[in-house]
This record gives structure tokens, C-alpha cells and sequence, in this order.
RNA sequence: CGGGUCGUAGCUCAGUUGGUUAGAGCGCCAGUUUGUGGCACUGGAGGCCGGGGGUUCGAAUCCCCUCGAUCCGCCCA
């Protein structure tokens, strides 16, 4: 990772003995460098292949934009309210990062108008003002899926069946499913007046520090975690009982498409989300394996007024966005998706200035081999010690005596039993080294490879 | 933004009631006779003891401030 420490400017050129600044990553944000990065390359490739298949397409959209856009997901969320990375630009441009992607793919929507259903993925870095802890950061990452167009309940399914289609993928075992509906404007309005006077009716019951949300966002109140609160909750009334005709069909042909798909889920009327545009289906995964504050690894639903919101047509959507430092969390509490191995095949060791050790890699990446090397003109046996770790199956060494020759000396530093005792090297010459490597692999492979 | 815990080598950590040149393990580099890895042995590099101020003859150690990390509230992925 960080290299040797430079040497200090010498005061010739500097004309100051001062140290140089240092640097680090600003609060929140942090670096991924090998072998961690592995891991996150890895998880990508395991989603992008399940999308593939599901008909989705990947949608890039920039990391920041109009703050009018982030505006429409809720005027009252903290998100919007105080969370957001917020600038202007040289050119008085009111603009924002990016704290989450509903917003911007909606407005992507509006902008391109594509023929529906419009099915896409996106990945990348979103930004919010806040205090890190586990789970949480300023800069972090997140993978989603969206689809536009359909208020289908089946586009639903489709949707949440790709997360746990994901989840599964990388081996994921403790996530379990909770769904809920929070039916549609009118459904929400009666609901909300419902559980307003109920809250105010049980106030003194509520937790004092969870008061003040029964008049600003009485339906937070729901997913309190003190206990007190949570007593409270568990009697409110429940937003299914007023789902209109419409809405609660929706959420029973959901919910019957899950089951029809083998995906477990469990109805939790007190899951109400963050964020303000959602309509009907809501639903989020938790890691049960963490005992962390945070433990919503992936959380979505409908929102079916948003792309209107955002001046366009009418719209319905749907879709989820799941956390990748969460999600790499759990895995690491599930003692799943270990960091995959990087490791070269062969490794060439150059004891005669290095020549060959360049044309040699080049040679045999160009055939899809993948070589590596030592620099600096190391000493053989670092160049052994390196070749060893690097986890190679072969050393080929060069020195004054294979160039002489024409040829190249290798050596197996694996055995097919997994041990490493070592096994005979042979010198051939170079134009049958290609030859020689892919019988020694295949025998790697036939007998390694139980 | 409020609260808890914690900052000593690249990493994990020792460092006794304040007392001389701040240590270990791992990692890294080099060697242990001829051109050969893992194991073992030897040596080496690498620390403004997070930063600043204070108390003291003397501070990694005590006090204050600050910065950072980490966890919780809150919020959310």
C-alpha cells in the first residue's frame, strides 16, 4: 500500500528542512486498494451477471446534479435537509453529490423518455453529511436496479427476486425479507390521520426524545427502536387495513409472486422507509448476522409519482438499492465471499539482466498466461522468495547459461497434491516452452483438480 | 450535531508507582560458500510514542486543548 517514505528534500531544493504535509482521507471516505478490491470486483461482476440475465442494462448517471433533482425525496428527510454535499459551481450553478440514485434515474427517464418497460442497474460512489460509524459513511457505495414503467406487480417480484437472486449468489445465507405496503396517496392520507391521532392519543407513552416526531414525521414513530416507542408502535393501527381495493390486490399478488418464486419474505407493518416518494410495495433486506446499528443491506420500493415529480410523465417504478460496504459486512460476519485470490501462473525469474524477464512476461500474457516478474535485478533467491508467494505454480528461470542456450529452465514450484515440496525442473528450449507449460498445467488440472 | 472508547514501527500490541540510547511478534530487505522458494538461523531498514500547550529536574506515561479513528444516539444503504 503506501510505499517507502520518500526521502526528505534535500534543502538545495526545497531551501526549507520543513516536512511536507501529509494527507489523509477526508472523515467518511476511505481507500480500497488490493487485495480488499478483490473482493468489491468480484461482487460486481456476481451482480452484474444476475442483472444481465434478469434484462437489465447498466445506467450511468453523473455523481452530481441539479439539487433540485435530490429535492423530491423528501423535503423532511434529514437526507435532503441536512445530509447533503451541496455546492455552486464557477458558474452559480446550484448542484449537489448525489445521496442516493431513485432520484436521478427518474430524472433520466423524464430526460430520455425511453420506450418502457425501462429496465436498468447502476452502481457507484453516493455521498451524505454524516457522522460515520459501522455501516455508514460519507462516501459509499451502492448497487441498484430499477424498473420504469410498469406498475405490474410482477415487475415487483422480478426486482426483489434479483437482490435475493444476488444475495444467494455470493453465498449470503442471513438475510431475511420484509415487505410492506404503504398503498397510494389516499391510502397513506387516511392512514396517516389514523396513526396521527392514535399517536397523539398514546403521547405520554411515547419515549420523550421519539416526541417531537408524532407532529413532524408521525410514521418514523413506527420503526423506533427505544422500547417504549416500540410498545406503541406494535398497537398502532396498521397501514394495510387501509390500503384501498387497488393497492392491497397489488401487494397480495406480490407478495403471492414471492411465494410462487421461493423467495421467503415476512409482512412488517412497521417498515415504513426513509424516504418520502415511496408508493405501495416497500421492502428491505437485513443482515441478521450484524449486531451493527445498521443493518439494512438493501432497501427499496414503488414510487410511482416520482418521475412526474421530476417533470415527466406520468411514471410508475420501482427498485432497490443495497449498501456494498454493508453487504461486504455481513459477508465478513457470515464468513462468506472471502477476497479472492490474485495469483500469477508463472512466474519468470531473470538472473541475466532482465531481458528475457521482460520479453518472456510479454510472451506469455499475449497468450493469456498470467505471467509476472521481479524488477530491480534482484538476487535469484528473492526472485524464488517472490515467485513463491506470488502463489505461482512455475518458475521459469533465466540466467547466462539458458540464454546461452536458447533456452529456459522450469520449474514446477507445485504439486498436484497441494503440497509444495517441489517436483524435477527441466531445461527446453524456448520454442517449446509454450508446449511444456500446458502439459504441466494440464496435469496440475487432472490430477489437482478433484 | 450530542455521548462512549481509543491513538506507541507497514500490521497486531508490550512499555511496570513519571527516570538514561522506546521494545516484541508478524511483515519487509539482505545474508547463512558453487544459479533455486517454503522451514530454521543471523543481521538490517523502519517510530517528532497523532498534533499543540501545560505541570515537573525529568513526560510515551499526569492535566488541558485539538485532530483523527471507532462505536452509539439520530438517520439511512
Amino acid at each position: 500500500m503506501s510505499g517507502t517514505p520518500p526521502t526528505p528534500a534535500s534543502p538545495a531544493d526545497s531551501g526549507d528542512a520543513a516536512a511536507p504535509k501529509s494527507f489523509r482521507t477526508p472523515i467518511g471516505t476511505h481507500d480500497l486498494a488490493p487485495p480488499e478490491s478483490g473482493r468489491w470486483v468480484a461482487l460486481l461482476g456476481a451482480f452484474i451477471a444476475a442483472a444481465d440475465r434478469a434484462g437489465f442494462g447498466y445506467l450511468q448517471t453523473p455523481i452530481f446534479e441539479d439539487i433540485g433533482v435530490f429535492a423530491r425525496i423528501g423535503e423532511g428527510t434529514d437526507v435532503v435537509g441536512k445530509e447533503m454535499y451541496e455546492f455552486l459551481d464557477r458558474s452559480d450553478r446550484h448542484l449537489a453529490l448525489r445521496p442516493e440514485c431513485t432520484a436521478s434515474v427518474c430524472r433520466a427517464f423524464a430526460q430520455h423518455r425511453p420506450a418502457t418497460p425501462w429496465k436498468v442497474w447502476y452502481q457507484g460512489p453516493f455521498f451524505r453529511y454524516e457522522a460515520p460509524q459501522a455501516g455508514r459513511y460519507r462516501q459509499f457505495h451502492q448497487i441498484g436496479a430499477e424498473t420504469l414503467g410498469t406498475d405490474d406487480p410482477d415487475a415487483d417480484v422480478e426486482i426483489i427476486a434479483l437482490a435475493a437472486e444476488f444475495f444467494g449468489a455470493i453465498g449470503l445465507q442471513r438475510v431475511p425479507l420484509l415487505v410492506n405496503s404503504m398503498g397510494d396517496a389516499d391510502t397513506r392520507a387516511a392512514y396517516g390521520e389514523a396513526l396521527s391521532s392514535y399517536l397523539q392519543r398514546r403521547a405520554d407513552d411515547v419515549d420523550p426524545k421519539d416526541r417531537d416526531k408524532i407532529e413532524r414525521h408521525p410514521l418514523r414513530i413506527l420503526d423506533s427502536k427505544r422500547e417504549a416507542t416500540a410498545a406503541v408502535a406494535a398497537e398502532a393501527p396498521r397501514i394495510t387495513d387501509y390500503l384501498t381495493q387497488a393497492t392491497a390486490a397489488h401487494f397480495e399478488r406480490v407478495r403471492e409472486g414471492l411465494n410462487a418464486l421461493g423467495v421467503s419474505h415476512e409482512v412488517d407493518h412497521k417498515l415504513v422507509r426513509g424516504l418520502d416518494y415511496y408508493t405501495r410495495t416497500t421492502f428491505e433486506f437485513r443482515a441478521a448476522s450484524l449486531d451493527t446499528a445498521q443493518d439494512t443491506v438493501c432497501g427499496g420500493g414503488r414510487y410511482n409519482g416520482l418521475v412526474e415529480a421530476l417533470g415527466g410523465p406520468p411514471t410508475p417504478g420501482i427498485g432497490f438499492a443495497l449498501g456494498i460496504e454493508r453487504l461486504l459486512l455481513a459477508c465478513d460476519a457470515e464468513g462468506v465471499f472471502d477476497i479472492p485470490a490474485q495469483r500469477a501462473e508463472v512466474w519468470v525469474i531473470d538472473t541475466a539482466g532482465g531481458a528475457a524477464a521482460r520479453d518472456l512476461t510479454h510472451e506469455l500474457r499475449s497468450v493469456g498466461i498470467r505471467a509476472d516478474r521481479a524488477f530491480d535485478d534482484r538476487s535469484m533467491r528473492a526472485q524464488m522468495r517472490a515467485a513463491d508467494r506470488s502463489g505461482a505454480e512455475v518458475a521459469l528461470i533465466v540466467g547466462t547459461d539458458e540464454v546461452d542456450a536458447a533456452a529456459v529452465t522450469v520449474r514446477p514450484l507445485r504439486r498436484p497434491d497441494g503440497g509444495d515440496a517441489g517436483m524435477p525442473q527441466q531445461t527446453v528450449p524456448r520454442a517449446e516452452l509454450l508446449g511444456t507449460l500446458q502439459r504441466i498445467f494440464d496435469e496440475l488440472n487432472a490430477e489437482g483438480g478433484t
